[in-house]
RNA sequence: GGGCCUGUAGCUCAAUUGGUUAGAGCAGAGCGCUCAUAACGCUUUGGUUGGGGGUUCGAGUCCCUCCGGGCCUACCA
């Protein structure tokens, strides 16, 4: 029994997450982490709620709440709709916890007595109107480049030219389009990334078959231009963690906070000490999972985010990390995925444009939605949702190759033996083969799953459920029942532990499914199925079932329609 | 501008990392079955692997070039 510690990148607090950023980190790695669980390894999945920065802010101020409310409140909605999903998390948590609150202020005062905190002064866009600083991308004004209107001080969206703020032109505050803006010097700690960029890269070089785009991302990362730049952690905001030198005053910060991206990969760890908190263990519990000299040196750790997130991943936090001198766990293998777009545009949280998690649970089950996310995951490139897409999909791999083969086994079982699994007859050559080539696509969809290539262990296990109808039909109890009962018999018992082991085996996939099939099946045995032939005889003959409604309702053509035009956005 | 990824059947994707005749699912066509959610099974049509050039006994795979799509480029997170 191995131990695996799987993180999701944090939803970012400032609203409802959309099904791109769903598939891009917090259903597969709870794909992996459910696989996991069933092969015997002990699992500590974590993520939680990213609550920090100016997003959450302006979000809070919109929705008319104290940030704090506001974070609080976008929490348990996340929490309700990651639970409506299936995720399971061993802990949600909160990256504004008090646990990440003394532990991102530990990691700057190691990282400063290790000389790796440097203090900077700078000029920055301040707003009297909005009484804040602004991020570059916050001030709108004239590109000097194109005459756009609307070019952000980071760079023009129009021209795509990189701008400083100062160089707009008749520059006005995002936020309230006030124009007295001016420049205030104010003061900022540095994270010197610089200093660590060899051993990052020393790192980087012993990571064997990390997917290219998390590879090739942090090298570009640290050999573009002069090397890996130095970053800033502290920002001049209200909400945040306030920064301290460990349990020290840190004079001449006073009223700035840590920067969102210094606090929340540390909130990976805090998280399992709000875990360990939350079960009621012990103080120190979590540090087995987080600290290699409490035994963590056994664990194998995985992470899975999008591809924005994976400078972060493989170059900041981990300067953190070795930069504290101390003995942390650091990241085994990091699992990137590209983009989910949603018919031909991206999915757009202004605009309304795409579906979004309360959305879609709202009109169909999560299984659908997880079936057809990870089996289209963007794991190669982008992948694109579209509506015919995925009701061809849920359709015909769910109702049809695996509902309707449920359905047919357990009504004919009922009309012609009643509802209990048959007795009597033996299996033969037809029997012999299936067992085969199940065992067969067996390994190969534990192999996929152990590789975390999530599009290919759909395909297999997709496979193994069509492996069911082909020897039904083959088989063909319906005309063995006529001549000789006893050898129906045999198939339908065969066929009625056939679904057993789909409920085991479709379970990181689809859940909700395989608890509906192991309620209507009545049994609890959901051990993995290393022998198939022993698998299939776990419920005997005599064990009772009942009949269960139709797993997946069809999707409609007229329902389709309905929700392609629900879902277009537009104003509206 | 620089970098990375990508282009394979009408559609969505594979192809053991240079090795026989490029494979699946969906869609299409034909046949079968009648247990089942008009479901299932079998057979089958469909490809100059974006274009061109090169290396090699051999290229979807490596190199050059052109064309198309996407992403990143460090103060959004």
């Amino acid at each position: 029994m191995a131990r695996i510690l799987i993180t999701s990148a944090l939803p970012y607090i400032n609203g409802v997450k959309h099904l791109g950023n769903l598939v891009g980190s917090m259903l597969p790695a709870d794909l992996f982490a459910r696989y996991m669980r069933a092969r015997g390894h002990e699992v500590l999945f974590l993520c939680a709620t990213d609550e920090h920065g100016t997003p959450a802010e302006l979000a809070a101020a919109k929705a008319g709440l104290p940030v704090a409310d506001y974070c609080a409140w976008m929490h348990g909605v996340q929490k309700r709709l990651g639970d409506g999903f299936g995720l399971s998390f061993d802990h949600f948590g909160r990256s504004s916890s008090p646990q990440n609150h003394r532990l991102t202020q530990h990691f700057a005062g190691r990282l400063a007595e290790a000389g790796l905190i440097e203090e900077r002064s700078e000029r920055q866009v301040y707003s009297p109107t909005d009484g804040r600083f602004l991020p570059d991308r916050y001030v709108e004004g004239t590109c000097p480049n194109c005459g756009y209107a609307h070019a952000r001080g980071d760079q023009c969206e129009n021209c795509t030219k990189q701008l400083d703020p100062t160089d707009l032109i008749d520059p006005r505050s995002a936020i309230s389009g006030a124009t007295d803006l001016e420049m205030r010097e104010t003061k900022h700690l540095y994270l010197r990334q610089s200093a660590m960029q060899e051993r990052l890269d020393a790192w980087l070089d012993g990571q064997t078959g990390w997917p290219v785009l998390t590879t090739s991302i942090a090298r570009k990362w640290l050999h573009d231009g002069d090397g890996l730049r130095d970053r800033g952690i502290t920002r001049d905001l209200d909400w945040g963690i306030p920064v301290r030198k460990g349990d020290a005053d840190w004079p001449g910060m006073e009223g700035k906070v840590f920067y969102v991206w210094f606090d929340a990969p540390i909130e990976y760890i805090a998280c399992g000490a709000e875990w360990a908190e939350a079960q009621g263990l012990d103080a120190d519990a979590w540090q087995r999972w987080w600290r290699t000299d409490q035994g963590a040196g056994d664990v194998r750790y995985v992470q899975f985010m999008g591809k924005d997130n994976v400078p972060f991943h493989t170059l900041s936090f981990p300067a953190t990390l070795m930069g504290s001198g101390e003995p942390w766990k650091l990241v085994d293998y990091i699992k990137s995925f590209n983009y989910l777009t949603y018919d031909g545009g991206q999915f757009s949280t202004s605009q309304g444009r795409g579906v979004f998690m309360d959305d879609a649970l709202e009109i169909l089950p999560a299984d659908a939605w997880r079936w057809w996310l990870l089996s289209h995951a963007p794991e190669t490139g982008d992948s694109e949702f579209t509506w015919e897409g995925f009701q061809t999909a849920v359709n015909k791999d769910l109702a049809d190759v695996l509902g309707n083969f449920v359905s047919r086994v357990t009504k004919f079982c009922r009309t012609r033996f009643g509802e209990a699994v048959p007795g009597g007859g033996e299996w033969g050559p037809q029997e012999d083969a299936l067992i085969a080539e199940l065992q067969a696509r067996l390994a190969a969809y534990a192999a996929h799953m152990d590789a975390i290539e999530v599009r290919k262990s759909a395909a297999e296990l997709r496979a193994i459920w069509v492996a069911g109808n082909e020897y039904l039909q083959a088989a063909a109890p319906w005309a063995a029942f006529k001549e000789d009962p006893d050898r129906a018999a045999a198939i339908i018992r065969l066929s009625l532990n056939l679904i057993r082991l789909y409920a085991v085996l479709s379970a990181p996939f689809i859940p909700h499914t395989a608890d509906a099939l192991c309620a209507a099946l009545q049994t609890d045995d959901r051990a993995w199925p290393d022998d198939v032939k022993t698998a299939l005889t776990a419920l005997p003959p005599g064990h009772g079932f009942s009949v269960p409604g139709n797993l997946f309702d069809k999707i409609t053509d007229a329902q389709r329609i309905e929700w392609h035009d629900r879902f277009a956005g537009g104003r509206g």
